[in-house]
DNA sequence: AAGATGACTTTCTGTCCTTT
DNA sequence: AAAGGACAGAAAGTCATCTT
């Protein structure tokens, strides 16, 4: 059995198919008894249009394109969250792409999106593009064609709406509780510093401790990459070395603090007791072992919902200048007190 | 004779413009 | 208000022509 097509519909109801075009799309002129008519042969029929002829005929799906890098990150699934309540209002299709931070990930997932002839896009890229990368992105979102958001990392030299967050303040913020709260011997676990944001979450660091006079040990800085099993391992060798330890840290991401806790607990160590921390965004699942810790917060489906909210804009009005979104966060201090 | 190759046509299903 | 028909891009189908 074949599928039912505008033209079974068309006959059936005795009118030309454009007939039922305008009735599928409520555009144009119909009269409410043809309407009916028509209505009434889809419904007995259970006639869904064809997405894939629609998209051949106009050029372009109703499909909206997600790029992420971190699928096993929950701050991606909190973004998706965002996203896909804004799809559903406006009827439109997802398409999730997943880089796991791979630059060439990132080209692969646009060519999907360009495939798809996807109506817009919103990417948060997988690294820092080098020369060659830089130019190979331009051309491919030049044939793609679609407004596009950029979401929580930017690309240097590449101008478009965007939704962030002041991540250099929030790190700032982060690191002078942990100075009021008494400790004079910070740590930071470093980001992916060939990322805007890596950077920025070191400069609010580096910043806080110059501004209360401590002094920048290199020492103290762990050179993660946003990513928990190296943070482990990089805090493993800490914890073994003979060095004079952080009494806290500030821990640049979520995942790296799930290497960090891992580390800390396998040489038993008491969490703020003996090592404290303030870590950027929220980490899943400690609420169920009880465990107080302190983070920066940032509404995070609202990031994905605000994305969303640019691209339909964008829809709307095609010409008009290019909107940064900064969305808030703040800190949520919720160890104990003396500790932080 | 059998197989490979290339040129051309048809098919798929909605949309949209023109005509009645 | 409604009908008719061109059209979109890729794949499958058709047929003629060329190569072994």
């Amino acid at each position: 059995m074949s599928e039912i097509t505008i033209n079974d519909i068309a006959k059936e109801a005795g009118v030309g198919k454009s007939t039922v075009s305008r009735v599928i799309n409520g555009s144009g002129y119909v009269s409410s008894e043809t309407r009916k008519k028509i209505e009434k042969v889809m419904e007995e029929n259970n006639y869904f249009p064809s997405a894939v002829a629609r998209s051949l005929s106009k050029q372009e799906s109703d499909t909206i394109g997600l790029i992420i890098p971190e699928a096993n990150n929950p701050f991606f699934g909190e973004i998706l969250s965002g996203v896909s309540q804004s799809i559903d209002e406006n009827d439109l299709t997802l398409i999730l792409c997943n880089t796991a931070n791979e630059i060439e990930k990132d080209f692969r997932s646009l060519q999907v999106m360009l495939r798809q002839r996807s109506k817009g896009l919103i990417f948060t890229p997988a690294g820092n593009y080098n020369k060659k990368q830089f130019k190979k992105l331009n051309n491919l979102i030049e044939k793609i064609n679609c407004p596009i958001v950029l979401l929580d990392r930017s690309i240097e030299g590449f101008t478009t709406d965007g939704v962030y967050s002041d991540n250099f303040t929030s790190s700032y913020l982060a690191t002078e509780a942990l100075i009021k709260a008494g400790h004079s011997r910070i740590g930071i676990i470093q980001g992916d510093l060939s990322l805007s944001i890596g950077r920025e979450r070191l400069a609010g660091y580096k910043k806080a401790l110059e501004a209360y006079g401590l002094e920048i040990n290199d020492h103290y800085i762990v050179p993660g990459n946003f990513d928990a099993d190296t943070t482990y391992n990089l805090m493993i060798d800490l914890l073994n070395s003979e060095a004079e330890l952080p009494t806290a840290f500030f821990i640049s991401n979520n995942l790296s603090c799930i290497g960090f806790l891992r580390a800390v607990f396998e040489k038993n160590l008491k969490i703020p007791e003996d090592i404290a921390f303030v870590v950027f965004d929220k980490v899943a699942g400690q609420e169920l072992f009880n465990m107080k810790y302190s983070y920066v917060e940032r509404d995070v489906r609202k990031m994905g919902k605000k994305a969303m909210e640019l691209l339909l804009k964008r829809f709307e009005h095609p010409d008009k200048p290019y909107e940064k979104v900064i969305i808030d966060s703040k800190l949520k201090l919720l160890g104990s007190e003396l500790y932080i």
